[in-house]
RNA sequence: GCGGAUAUGGUGAAUGGGUUAUCACGCUAGACUGUGGCUCUGGUGUCACGGGUUCGAAUCCCGUUAUCCGCCCCA
């Protein structure tokens, strides 16, 4: 009988982080501390929330309309009957616990951030998977277009502290539920004469939810709705002015982006700004993160009104450029100090002890558990880049010392009374 | 949901209808009877599973499963 990991999701090992690949754990910390210390600078606070919730949640708020809410998500009935689902998305939560621990109580702005597993029920592919984690914030209690400058410029920091300088902004504005309806009969009208000329996907967003439409990357509806009306230049006095004033900080915050009037992104919650970050270093999956402006949100799922905005940025994706790229990240030393090899039974005892001591005196140390000869531990130590080795055997116990030997550097091995061992180390 | 590919040791590959399946890396033991990084030697796999063709299949065919990749969509 054999198992193997859920289709479309994988394991994260504690390999060598120097080989190929990115599926190893210290790689994976390298981006979280990075993105940690990201939203640190910039004011943001951990969140955590349950992998699940209750499938409504999800349903109000992502849309009946869109592909994840209508085949993508983990849905099942717990032991109580309630229909719950795995979070294909980090926002929703964190809105949920925003408004149901009342944070909104204790500032008039909460800036949130969350490190979070994200889960969807798709055919997998490159940088696409069932399970995939995501970092991202959520900006709420602020109107102020500063803080979409704010909440992109973190998203842009973040990147070019991995070293992902190479990506290219989208921005776009989808309006707000006063402008966008007379958008939607502009955009109808201009395509219904052209339905004929579509794909059938596209025949259904138009009668489901028609700025998808412009998403398509099929060709017929590219050609066939080139010229179509812009929502960018249909947007109602207040929109357009803080798209407007959005812009003009990005320009002074030296973010650099192009105008895309066909980015819709995957939720129907989104108003106002909209954005996406693009790789030209992956494949088709280049999206490595995206977000926008929510500001009926809080209130569609149960709160005070309150506006907001965030992003979610996908943690596979990026750790794909990068290893495409061969940018090398900040890795933690995993090395130990000591490695204690071992000859004779009785030198166990002893050596268990004293492994004990180093570790109570915060030097990091690793003993030999399989039996092996003292080559094979010796091998052992320098494979893990050990900085000493420490032999006990009989000929040590006999004299109550070890026998120390630098690994690196000039090779030098000498007898040190076991009773003075940690201060021997602390102090070189 | 649709389409394309691949499945050989712990890993990456090679070969090939017919006696013990090749190479490298890794792991392990030894050469060096208590010492790493170099070198050499040995060990480490019945070739995903099921069925078919054949005197004979790991090699050809079909199915299953798994994985990878593209479309859709998105992180």
């Amino acid at each position: 009988m054999k198992y193997s990991a859920p289709p479309y999701m994988h394991d994260v090992l504690p390999t060598e982080p120097q080989k190929d690949g990115w599926l190893h754990a210290a790689r994976w910390r390298a981006v979280e501390s990075i993105f940690r210390e990201t939203c640190r600078h910039y004011g943001y606070k951990e969140i955590r929330t349950p992998v699940m919730e209750s499938t409504e949640l999800f349903t109000r708020s992502i849309g009946e309309g869109t592909d994840i809410v209508s085949k993508e998500m983990f849905t099942f009935t717990d032991r109580g009957g309630r229909s719950m689902t795995l979070r294909p998305e980090g926002t929703a939560p964190a809105l949920r616990a925003y408004i149901e621990n009342k944070l909104y109580g204790e500032n008039q702005v909460t800036k949130l951030y969350y490190i979070a597993t994200i889960y969807r029920y798709e055919r997998g592919q490159r940088g696409r998977y069932r399970e995939h984690q995501q970092t991202g914030i959520e900006a709420l209690g602020s109107a102020d277009p500063a803080i979409d400058a704010e909440v992109i410029a973190l998203a842009m920091e973040f990147y070019r502290r991995l070293g992902l300088g190479n990506t290219e902004l989208k921005l776009n504005s989808v309006g707000c539920p006063g402008c966008r309806p007379d958008y939607r009969e502009a955009l109808l009208k201009f395509a219904r004469p052209k339905l004929g000329q579509m794909s059938e996907d596209n025949r259904t967003r138009f009668e489901v939810n028609p700025l998808r439409m412009l998403d398509s990357k099929d060709e017929r509806d590219r050609s066939a709705l080139e010229g179509a009306p812009r929502l960018m230049d249909h947007l109602c006095g207040d929109c357009r002015g803080h798209f407007d004033t959005v812009k003009s900080y990005l320009a002074s915050l030296n973010v650099r982006f192009t105008l895309d009037a066909g980015l819709v992104r995957g939720f129907d919650y989104y108003t106002k700004t909209a954005f996406e970050i693009v790789s030209p270093d992956l494949g088709s999956q280049n999206a490595i993160g995206g977000g926008g402006r929510y500001d009926g949100l809080v209130e569609e799922i149960g709160g005070p009104p309150t506006p907001g905005i965030g992003f979610g940025i996908g943690t596979e994706r990026c750790l794909l450029v990068l290893d495409e790229l061969g940018i090398p990240l900040p890795l933690e030393d995993e090395r130990p100090v000591v490695f204690l090899a071992l000859l004779g039974e009785a030198a166990r005892p002893v050596a268990v002890r004293l492994q004990y001591d180093l570790r109570r005196a915060g030097i990091s140390a690793d003993m030999d558990y399989a039996g092996r000869s003292l080559k094979a531990q010796m091998r052992a130590a320098d494979k893990i880049g050990a900085r000493f080795v420490a032999i006990l055997g009989d000929d040590e116990l006999a004299q109550q010392v070890v026998t120390l030997k630098y690994l690196r550097e000039d090779h030098h091995q000498s007898s040190v009374p076991i009773d003075s061992l940690v201060t021997w180390i602390t102090h070189s």
